[in-house]
DNA sequence: ACTAAAGTGATAATTGATTATCAGCTAATT
DNA sequence: AATTAGCTGATAATCAATTATCACTTTAGT
């Protein structure tokens, strides 16, 4: 695998967005180094850097896939209402098991909190 | 919109199956009253189901959307990482707000459980 | 029972997301 | 600086899910 300009500006986004970001998103926050940067591009580094550990694949109900860097240990995500942006949240209830009805055996949980984030209060207001 | 065997069969999967439901689990749990159902007429009644709010979508991570029946209250989904049915789980921690990061607005939330389900466990052993 | 409107089943069409193709560009090596 | 395999961007192809079409059937009302 080259170094090429195209995937440092992919791996650079996500460390400068510390957040789940769709392939989507990627190709603009990418554009802003790389102009012309293609969708095709985006997408072949993303599961080049999936298959190199890099990243991991973040599904949110009802939501693209999403990617997220992989050294991040758990956590949770909220989801903006609004702007329909996916944030980490570090906080874990950690305890669910006691959710579980008998029978069930849980070897993993996923959270998603829905709201509004920060900058889309500000727009409400 | 005028009553249907169709109609009727899938409400039923609905009240015998306590679960939400993909269209294709439908098809096939509908299949049994009505052995020639096609995936188009479940597609149609899901959408009427919906829009009369019979029925609630539910989104799963990763998974293709599912619906339950609407009045089922507040609950979190559970889902089998071997069969990859998905269950209802009642129990809720409910105080969540304290995960949240000030800055957000907390409007809702989405719990999933994933692990092995009891039929699958028995199938294991 | 008759009629008209609505519903059905089979299948074609559409959609959105992702992947493959390919000619031209570029990084790494000599 | 020349070589060459890998990478890129544009676009076509693919894929799975869902929706539209249409001839035929069924329901509800007369």
């Amino acid at each position: 695998m080259r170094k090429t300009k195209q995937r440092d500006a992919i791996r650079a986004v996500f460390e400068a967005n510390a957040r789940p970001l769709s392939p989507e998103e990627v190709k603009d926050l990418a554009s802003e180094d790389i102009p012309g940067i293609g969708i095709a591009t985006v997408y072949r580094n993303l599961k080049n850097l999936l298959e190199n550990g890099l990243l991991r694949m973040v599904e949110i109900p009802g939501s693209a896939p999403r990617y997220e860097l992989a050294d991040l240990g758990h956590h949770h995500h909220f989801q903006c209402n609004d702007c329909s942006k996916v944030f980490d949240i570090h906080e874990c209830p950690g305890d669910l098991k006691q959710m579980t009805p008998p029978g069930f055996e849980v070897t993993s949980h996923a959270i998603t909190l829905y709201g509004s984030c920060p900058e889309c209060q500000e727009t409400d207001v």
